[in-house]
DNA sequence: TAAAAACCTGACTAGTTGGTCAGGTTTGAT
DNA sequence: ATCAAACCTGACCAACTAGTCAGGTTTTTA
C-alpha cells in the first residue's frame, strides 16, 4: 500500500469500493440477493472478506447500495418529455436510452429485474414514494399526445410495459441469445437492434420513425 | 392417511410431489435456486423436510424437476407453422399462446428468467440439443416468409426476442406492474394486454390484425 | 515525531443448510 | 394374518454462512 492517494487522485477507499460494487453486481447477478456469498463477492473483489465487510457493513447494505445506483440509471431524457414533444421523437429516444442501458449495464438490468422477480422486498418505498408518481405523470403525458392527436389511440401501461419487455429483454436474456445466436451482441448488433426495436414500436403505434433514428 | 389413493385415483405419493412441486416453484422464484431452501419449500408444502427429501433426492433434483415441466410448457402451436401459413395468423396466435402462459404460469415464466439471468447453468443440453435447432428452423420460417413476400424485411431473431421479451415481461414483472397499476392483472385485462400487444406487433411489421385477435 | 485516521485481515462464533440415517407407521397385495 | 411397498419423520452431521472481534499496518495530520 504505496498511497491512499494515487496520481488521479482517488484514495484506496474508493477504489477499494468501486472494486467490491462491481464485484458485487457480478455475485447478484449470478446468484440473486439470497443466494450470493459475501466469500464469493470478496473472492471476486481479489479482497479477504472481512476487508468488504470493513467497507461496507453487511451484505444487505452492500446490495441496497447497488440497488440504488440502479434506481438513478434508470432517469433519462423520457422523465421530461411534455405534451408539446414529438412522440415520435420522444419515444425513439427513450428506445435508443433503455437499449444503451441494456448494452452497457447488463448486470444492473439483471439485478433490477431479479430483484422484482423475487417480489421486490427492497422496492416498497422506491415504488410508494417515486415509482408510481412517475408512472402517473409519464401516463398523462402519453394520454395528452392521444387528445392531441399526435399519438393513435393506445394503454400507456402496456406501451411502456412493452418498451421495458423489449429493450430489457437483450440484458436480462443475454445468455439465451448468445446461446442462440453462436456469439454475444457487439456494439454493431445493438445498434440494429436498436432500430429494428424503434422500427416495430413506433410503427405500431402509426408514427413515422424519424430520420435520425432510421 | 386413510388410504394412499383418494376417491379420484389419485394415490397420496402423486398428491404429495404435486404439493411439494407447487411450494418449490413459489420458493424457486421467490428466492432463486442458490437462495431456495428446502425447509422453506417443505414448510409451504406442509410436510416435513425430510419428508420432502423422500420424494426428491435433493434440492437440485426438485429444482430439475420443475425446469423440464417448464421446458415443455413452451411448446407451442408456432413449432409447427410453415412458409405456407399466414404470418399475421401465425403470429397473433402465438403471442396469445405466450400471453396466456404468462397469465396462467407466472411462477413458472418467472423461474425461466431467473435461470437465465443466472447464466442458465442447468439448460446448457437443452440449448444445445432442442432450443438452438427450434430456433433454426423458426429462423428459417420467418425467412421464408420474407423471401415469399408474406412478410417485411426484419431480422427473425429480433422479431422472437422482441415478443418474448414483452409477453413474459407480464408475467416476471408482475409486482410491478401491480405496484404501478394499483391492483393485480385480471382475466380481462391479459385479454386487453394481448390484443395491444398483438396490434402493436403486426401493424409494426406491416400486417393486418386477423378479425379474430381483435 | 506522535497521534489519529484509514486500511487490512486471521481467528473465531452462533446459527443455518442440505442432506443422511434409522426406524416407525400405514397401506395394499396375497 | 403376514409381508412388501409406500409413506413418514426426528435426530444427527459436516460444511457453510454472515458476520464480530481484536489487533496489526499504513497513511495522513498537526
Amino acid at each position: 500500500m504505496t498511497a491512499s492517494r494515487n496520481e488521479k487522485d482517488v484514495t484506496i477507499g474508493e477504489l477499494n469500493r468501486s472494486k467490491i460494487l462491481r464485484a458485487a453486481e457480478e455475485e447478484f447477478a449470478s446468484h440473486g440477493y439470497k443466494g450470493a456469498r459475501v466469500q464469493q463477492i470478496a473472492d471476486r473483489a481479489g479482497l479477504p472478506k472481512t476487508n468488504v465487510l470493513y467497507y461496507f457493513k453487511s451484505k444487505e447494505s452492500l446490495y441496497l447500495a447497488i440497488l440504488e445506483n440502479i434506481m438513478r440509471l434508470w432517469n433519462s431524457r423520457f422523465d421530461e418529455a411534455t405534451v408539446h414533444d414529438d412522440p415520435a421523437r420522444v419515444l425513439a429516444q427513450y428506445i435508443t436510452d433503455k437499449m444503451e442501458i441494456s448494452r452497457s449495464h447488463a448486470n444492473s438490468s439483471k439485478i433490477f429485474a431479479l430483484e422484482i422477480i423475487n417480489g421486490a422486498p427492497n422496492l416498497n418505498d422506491f415504488f410508494k414514494d417515486q415509482h408510481s408518481k412517475w408512472m402517473a405523470g409519464r401516463v398523462a403525458v402519453i394520454n395528452e399526445w392521444i387528445k392531441a392527436g399526435k399519438l393513435k389511440e393506445t394503454n400507456p401501461y402496456y406501451l411502456l410495459y412493452n418498451i421495458w419487455g423489449t429493450s430489457q429483454h437483450y440484458a436480462d436474456f443475454s445468455t439465451q441469445i448468445t446461446e442462440l445466436q453462436g456469439s454475444s451482441m457487439g456494439q454493431k448488433d445493438f445498434e440494429n437492434a436498436t432500430k429494428n426495436l424503434i422500427h416495430l414500436i413506433l410503427t405500431g403505434c402509426d408514427l413515422t420513425v424519424p430520420a435520425e433514428f432510421r
